[in-house]
DNA sequence: TTGAAAGCGCTACCAG
DNA sequence: CTGGTAGCGCTTTCAA
């Protein structure tokens, strides 16, 4: 890429003298008090007329109301704090579209950050959006640092931490189990009569569920009696295409003859795939290949791509369906920690 | 997707009867004044004693200061409002990646929205975010609901329009012209060989991006004199992976001696490779394909994808220094309107 | 270097 | 159904 050229053109810009409209000035045009004003914004019941003509001021003057004055007196904001570890990943914008899908509607706004798979940004996000008076947050994962939950804990706001089933939550979860999941696809390999199964993930520890993945793996091996695990662990979260490829290549490199692949991501899946038929591998026919997340490209790629379908909207939605419940709900110290179980299934396609 | 299992556990959560901690509660527990801590918070000059008091204090209440009593206060947010079509996107979570790089580091905190190639939703986010009042906006295009540019001149704060060059913007812009980018591509094409050179791309208008594309191409066919355009337009956007296949299909009913696909977006043409593989056509043999935007799947498929280079990073982190240089510099009535180019380059790989 | 008072723009509360 | 008053938690401004 090389240089980008910038030209300035000089031009003006119309703008109040005496800055943006107030309520005052909205109640004064509309000859009635700022109270009625802030009711006709609130929906509260006001005389038909009154509010006609309180609107018309508020249209005349485009206003638009000062959300953290209202957040102020009111005591509550209209945040709601959403941390994962990468808006790219097309399960976790899945995730954060179902979560849109259940508060918007409720006149909630997310406040969206993306963790990169690191935990202090973590916390450094997590901190500066609990300066917002968020009323819930919802996290990925089960992983955090100690200062996090602090921080989490002490804000007394409703938390959720999606994608996982962590043994001592911070409050509520909605997730599954990524190791069941795993163990799970084993099986399915087993049964297609696949003995020589290894696994390629990721190096770091940060991504936990990938984590879990490969834990479950190593169980259902030794469950099925299918030997020693042949396991490669190559690069950092996020898992990418371009994963596939090196990792397949070290998995040959020291257990050629093995005769299917789990991948920790469809991702990885995908990159094993097309250095297969660098290779002149066929794939199934030669060796098979199977992913995690039913992502898009597992669908579409040729062959397309055994894996296992995780509902990261559902996670979403019902994620935001349990912040409103808490919401709704009791005081904290009363409030059930809710456990949500979301579906996983694995889905036979042409590559394993 | 079956049903998911709920299971709830009660337990409770510790939690200050007197509510979180404030400013005073820091200041009476240090035996100084509220203006003190304000002071420390804020990094000005306080003695080294006190100060160290006020964070003892200060980490031993947990204290987080409400940002929207400063908001009010001091009457200016630490919010960038900023908005593109999708966040699943590649090249657009690059674009926000390449902003938060920029603005983080000054202390900004990023109000993120998708837009859903919706102008209406844009509108309503658009409104929805000002009533936080952010220091200034970074949107994606230039088409946008005439309620949505008043809305923006009138809060009278920086504006960028992000992805395009728009003749009339609403105030700066960080950019490239599509059209022209599409029309390197029809050349790079014509110098390869190929003169059967058709277009798939969505049929919806909302994707002005996807339009000025295929305005390019048009162009180019016609400048080169290369025949009638042969253009299939199908689905909305975004254009995902899923789109390929079927307009391949379509071009080729209707052109079936077509010798070059030239792809809306790299997603397109990788559906479009795949539909190939299975029809038992040779990629670039048989049927060259090129795509846009050069994501991830392009370096990673089999064959690699002939693709436009953008630097969506550059965009954000472009369009971040613009927003500082606006909120560092003059009002708004003497404000230049920038206009930053950014460069694509045509990226020769194996399938065109 | 520190403190006291005033007030940001809005909503809760109680009167009328 | 409508209005006045008080005050949310912080920062500004001025004074000490």
């Amino acid at each position: 890429m090389g240089n980008s050229s910038t030209t300035v053109n000089a031009a003006s810009q119309s703008l109040d003298p005496s800055g943006p409209a107030r309520m005052s000035d909205v109640a004064r045009l509309a000859g009635v008090s700022k109270m009625t004003v802030s009711r006709v914004l609130a929906g509260h019941s006001v005389a038909l007329a009154t509010r006609e003509r309180v609107q018309q001021a508020i249209d005349e003057l485009g206003y638009v109301a000062d959300a953290a004055a209202g957040a102020l007196s009111s005591g509550r904001s209209e945040f709601v704090a959403v941390l994962v570890p990468s808006l790219a990943s097309s399960n976790f914008s899945d995730t954060v579209r179902g979560l849109t899908a259940a508060l918007e509607p409720q006149g909630l706004q997310l406040l969206l950050g993306d963790t990169d798979y690191d935990l202090d940004r973590e916390e450094r996000l997590v901190r500066s959006m609990l300066r917002h008076q968020p009323r819930c947050v919802a996290l990925t994962g089960a992983q955090h640092t100690a200062a996090t939950r602090t921080l989490l804990v002490r804000s007394g706001i409703p938390v959720v931490e999606m994608w996982d089933l962590p043994s001592d939550p911070i409050d509520a979860v909605v997730g599954f189990s990524n190791a069941k999941a795993a163990r799970e696809m084993v099986r399915y390999l087993q049964a297609r009569g696949y003995r020589r199964i290894g696994f390629i993930g990721g190096a770091g520890d940060l991504d936990r569920r990938g984590y879990e993945r490969l834990k479950g793996y190593r169980q259902e091996i030794r469950a099925l009696s299918l030997g020693e695990p042949r396991v490669v662990r190559l690069g950092d979260s996020p898992i990418t295409m371009s994963h596939g490829a090196p990792a397949l290549d070290a998995l040959l490199d020291q257990w050629p003859d093995t005769d299917a692949v789990m991948c920790v991501s469809d991702m990885s899946a995908f990159g094993a795939i097309m250095q297969c038929h660098r290779r002149g591998l066929s794939v199934p026919d030669d060796i098979a290949v199977a992913g995690f997340g039913n992502f898009e490209v597992s669908a579409c790629s040729h062959p397309t791509i055994t894996t296992v379908s995780v509902d990261a909207h559902g996670i979403g939605y019902r994620t935001g369906e349990t912040l409103l419940a808490a919401l709704n709900g009791h005081r904290a110290q009363d409030r059930a920690h809710t456990k949500v179980n979301i579906d996983y299934t694995v889905i036979a396609r042409e590559s394993a």
